[in-house]
RNA sequence: GGGCCUCUAGCUCAAUUGGCAGAGCAUCGGACUCUUAAUCCGCUGGUUCUGGGUUCGAGUCCCAGGGGGCCCA
């Protein structure tokens, strides 16, 4: 190791406790109480003069001759501790004050005590370090704000900013929530590849990577849709999952290439009863994470409280820019309408990504509000069932709020023969040019010829919904470790 | 992929028109037995992201590259 000069004189004070004959990283603790459970009872405690064993990482330290203050901190909180010269013994305090620094982790036996000012601490009667630390903490006031830093040592940022602690306990919170909901409903939790022969089930380019043995080919799920509905197929009812996709597409404050997806299937329900589910999930988490009901981001608040309006997608483009996608139904005269309006068209446009664009372009900013939109063209959806009184349109949904998309959802495709056109169709734009357009999946159609019951599917962004429950207004502050590309080094240690 | 911004001590940040690279905290030495971001005295600590260039002289200006951020595609 390539130590600086700080680490040099913490490697001296690790050298001097071996030299004492200290081991300055025993195995184990002994523990009785945390630093919270301490402050809780702390009257009782102090009362009683019974001996507690604490043990944390020490935060700041104020040694002042014969006397010491230090704050250390656990999981829970942070407690004062006092050692005094006097009480502990010259060599023991003398061994504290010369071979601690801040950031190492020490346990301590003493007894609950308030100091002249009030302060509730422990009297340390006896300490021993835990774990020696080389490195220094960051600067006590302004701590650790640099993002890049942060990221790449996210250690250091969760041990020093209680906040995003706070932000990542809440986002288990959260996906313990969905569970609990799924699970009080009926749904059976399930895990499906992630390595895959044949992707699918979302508008995105795969990762690769290859498995030696079998000398074969595979992807990173983009999604596990297809493996789940072939679960429907095999005669689970109510099915969900909870886990990581990956998609190979650029990384910015919305987008991380691999991010938690949820996904549901529910046989004999159609998008409707999945819309009545969403909403109903989405306020049950807001209770069960806030106790209310609203959700306050980026300066806005809402309320989740069902039902959501449900406003076709047609209406919603046509009372925002008075263009008829009904009526414009061809890319010509879909074209000719949008002229009128502000809206870039790609050099290879389709009528569906042209209907897309303007959904993103005028209505999306303004769903702040939770909303569904309903019923999207068909190209758009190659899964999802058609309307039977409309099939250019599908039975799929999207729900919004703040101007975002939280997922997307349909009353699934079942026709095996209609499935295998829409694959087809896909090919047929992968060879124009979309490098996004899904994969024949024969084994996928196989399936449903064996027969898929009526079903509802729905996937949503578990990374997304943690960014509005926590306030967060980046991905990269709800993903504990978010990519971040490699920096060239001349060796391999950790860079800030 | 494009535009703009940014990178200085372990951390948080300064550095005038191009003129000796600094502060606070941390560290180190000293004082100090009830502190609260302890206080006081003293001393250290630099590949200014990397590589070129201009210049008597570059943290500063120019070129190329790297990391990060924001916006756009």
């Amino acid at each position: 190791m390539d130590l600086n000069e700080l680490q040099q004189t913490r490697l001296g004070k690790l050298e001097r406790l071996r030299a004492a004959g200290i081991e300055p990283f025993p195995p184990r603790a002994a523990r009785s109480h945390t630093a919270a459970q301490v402050l809780a009872v702390f009257d009782a405690l102090a009362e009683s003069q019974v001996t507690v064993a604490l043990a944390g990482r020490i935060m700041l330290r104020r040694v002042m001759g014969g006397s010491s203050f230090v704050h250390i901190a656990d999981e829970s909180g942070r407690i004062q501790i006092f050692l005094s010269k006097k009480d502990l013994g010259a060599d023991a305090y003398k061994l504290f004050a010369e071979t601690t620094d801040i950031g190492d982790i020490i346990g301590v036996q003493g007894y609950a005590f308030r100091t002249k000012t009030g302060e509730p601490s422990v009297f340390v009667q006896r300490w021993q370090m835990l774990a020696k630390t080389l490195n220094p903490l960051p600067e006590k006031h302004a701590g650790l704000t640099d993002i890049e830093t942060r990221l790449r040592q996210r250690y250091v940022d969760l041990l020093v900013n209680e906040e995003v602690r706070e932000t990542f306990k809440l986002r288990a919170r959260l996906i313990g929530a969905m569970r609990r909901f799924m699970d009080e409903r009926g749904f059976i939790e399930v895990e499906t590849p992630m390595l895959q022969p044949i992707y699918g089930g979302a508008a995105a380019r795969p990762f690769t990577t290859h498995h030696n043995q079998l000398h074969q080919d595979l992807f990173l799920r983009i999604a596990p849709e297809l493996y789940l509905k072939r679960l429907i197929v095999g005669g689970f009812e109510r099915v969900y999952e909870i886990g990581k996709a990956f998609r190979n597409e650029g990384v910015d404050r919305f987008h991380n290439p691999e991010f938690t997806i949820f996904e549901c299937y529910q046989a004999y329900a159609d998008y409707n009863d999945i819309m009545e589910l969403v909403e109903q999930m989405i306020f049950f988490i807001a209770r069960e994470l806030t106790g209310g009901t609203t959700i306050a981001f980026a300066g806005q608040t809402v309320d989740v409280t069902p039902p959501w309006p449900r406003i076709p997608m047609r209406d919603a483009i046509m009372e925002r820019t008075g263009i008829d996608i009904a009526a414009a139904s061809t890319l010509e005269t879909l074209i000719a309408a949008i002229k009128e309006h502000d809206v870039k068209i790609d050099r290879q446009p389709t009528w569906a990504k042209l209907v897309d664009e303007l959904l993103k372009t005028y209505v999306r900013p303004t769903l702040v509000e939770p909303h569904f939109i309903i019923d999207y063209p068909q190209p758009l959806s190659p899964l999802a069932k058609r309307k039977p009184d409309d099939p250019a349109f599908v039975e799929r949904f999207q729900p919004f709020m703040f101007g975002s998309e939280l997922g997307n959802a349909f009353t699934e495709l079942n026709d095996p023969l209609d499935q295998e056109q829409r694959f087809l169709e896909q090919g047929r734009a992968q060879a124009a040019g979309d490098d996004e357009a899904m994969q024949m999946d024969l084994d996928f159609l196989n399936a449903l010829m064996s027969g898929m019951p009526p079903t509802g599917g729905l996937g949503l962004g578990v990374d997304r919904l943690t960014m509005l429950f926590s306030g967060q207004e980046t991905i990269r502050e709800v993903l504990l470790f978010p990519h971040l590309r490699r920096i060239e080094t001349d060796d391999d240690r950790p860079a800030s």
